[in-house]
DNA sequence: AAATGATACATCGAAGTCCAATGTATCATA
DNA sequence: TATGATACATTGGACTTCGATGTATCATTT
């Protein structure tokens, strides 16, 4: 069985992410509730997507964390884009583009294409 | 590693492949070129992804297939839309287009949301 | 002072998806 | 008869997401 937040992001966690990171450092938890205010509670980001995706942009250095005090004056790990990381969301930003470009080409069209040759 | 073909499709295969029949039958080898003409190769089908993915919506009912003989007379699977499978269709459809609206509504933002209490 | 709720981190296992590579066979054409 | 395009299919690996669960801290309420 599927569907349970409706299975969505389909890759675009990362993306998601770093475009956050773009307006300035925060820990995880406030990053999956920009996400979800944002888009009206459309997109649910989960821990169990999140502290891994964050992990993974990690070790990719297109992130960095340090550790520091909230804003509710907690603990918490604070992730801030590096300057890869603010050239992957340059380019994951146009490849989304593209993507949602060429679906759709394919929703749009009425019919099948003329088999050419 | 990743990103050989550029990893997309990401969940939207099945999508797709609906959709491509609802402009009648078809075997696997003529969706996927269909696919990969209308968005200008940007989206690569291959056997790997395809095959698997007719599979799973047959499985679900949401297709059904007909061994027949193809334009180029050879033996092939047809496969055509069901009845649910014109319902989904319809369903993936619509929820492709508030995934795409709420990504787009996180990239458009230029700062973070205010965090009212 | 104690209970509660929100904040904040994290891990685990299950399930599912995609992909490259590879294999087989047929038919048309050269 | 060799080649290339068509057409089916499987396998193994890698990766992602998700729900569930656990711990701990701080602020607020009782």
């Amino acid at each position: 069985m599927r569907t349970p937040s409706l299975d969505l992001l389909k890759g675009t966690l990362d993306l998601l992410i770093l475009k956050t990171l773009s307006w300035g450092p925060a820990h995880g938890y406030a990053i999956a509730r920009w996400i979800e205010q944002l888009t009206g509670d459309a997109l649910h980001v989960g821990e169990g997507s999140l502290y891994p995706a964050l992990h993974r942009v990690e070790e990719r250095e297109w992130v960095a964390s340090e550790w520091k005090v909230s804003e509710q004056n907690r603990r918490a790990k604070f992730y801030r884009l590096t300057a890869a990381g603010r050239q992957q969301l340059k380019a994951e930003t146009a490849q989304w583009g593209h993507f949602v470009d060429a679906v759709a080409k394919v929703l749009a069209a009425s019919r099948r294409p003329v088999s050419e040759a």
